[in-house]
DNA sequence: TATTAATTAGTAATGATTACTATTAATTAT
DNA sequence: ATAATTAATAGTAATCATTACTAATTAATA
């Protein structure tokens, strides 16, 4: 992968947020910096930067979103304003399915749908 | 709401079947029995047939499927063959992020990736 | 049986994402 | 430093799932 000012751009962008931004949100930023830079390019390079293991993608319903912190984590939305927040729990329901179902987890994903403290 | 023959197929197509479905795969199955039935139509009563509870929908990656079982439950997701089993736990979240975030979760959103006892 | 309003088929529109192509620019070899 | 190579880009078209729209149909009702 070679250098280029939009992917450096993007990179930037998605560091300077922890509001697990979708692909429309990082455009519509980059194009503070690079006024004519193409949506195709924000999506490639969200991909690359994925596939390279830079970022993580975070499916939010139907909407990718994606994420500087690609430590295994899971998330706390928020019903009334929408917000994502990172989660970190101890459990190990790897070991509870591999008895109960002979099955192999590799990732385990989960959300928390509720109300956060802003709004109680 | 009242009868339509439509979604009397709907749903039974819906319950004939264990693996989730997406809309596009219920429109396909309802066509041998209806063959010009349109795919707003299959959309509009999976919404409605959602909304009254009586068919819930899982978020699988970027597509929605839909499920006969309206019961509160997670899932079991096979990476080798795509399969989507029903898994039911015992686990009490709530109270955990209630502590520590003073977050009120109302739902439970878990999907665990892996390998299914068939492909081990 | 006539009236009414929900439901439909068919089609167009939307929104997120991907594919395509000619051009631009970062790297490499000369 | 310059030319050659090829990854990356901008801009646009295409795709896919889903929703919106509209005139025609049909279940419920008065």
């Amino acid at each position: 992968m070679r250098y280029s000012r939009q992917r450096e751009v993007i990179m930037n962008v998605i560091h300077s947020t922890s509001t697990h931004p979708t692909a429309d949100w990082v455009y519509k930023k980059t194009q503070q910096f690079i006024p004519n830079i193409s949506l195709g390019t924000v999506y490639r390079n969200l991909k690359q930067l994925e596939g390279d293991g830079i970022i993580a993608t975070i499916h939010d319903g139907l909407v990718v979103r994606y994420d500087c912190n690609v430590e295994k984590h899971d998330h706390l939305k928020c019903k009334v304003c929408g917000s994502l927040t990172d989660l970190k729990l101890d459990y190990d329901f790897k070991s509870t399915v591999k008895r109960k179902f002979n099955f192999n987890a590799d990732e385990i994903d989960l959300t928390i749908i509720g109300t956060c403290s802003k709004h109680i």
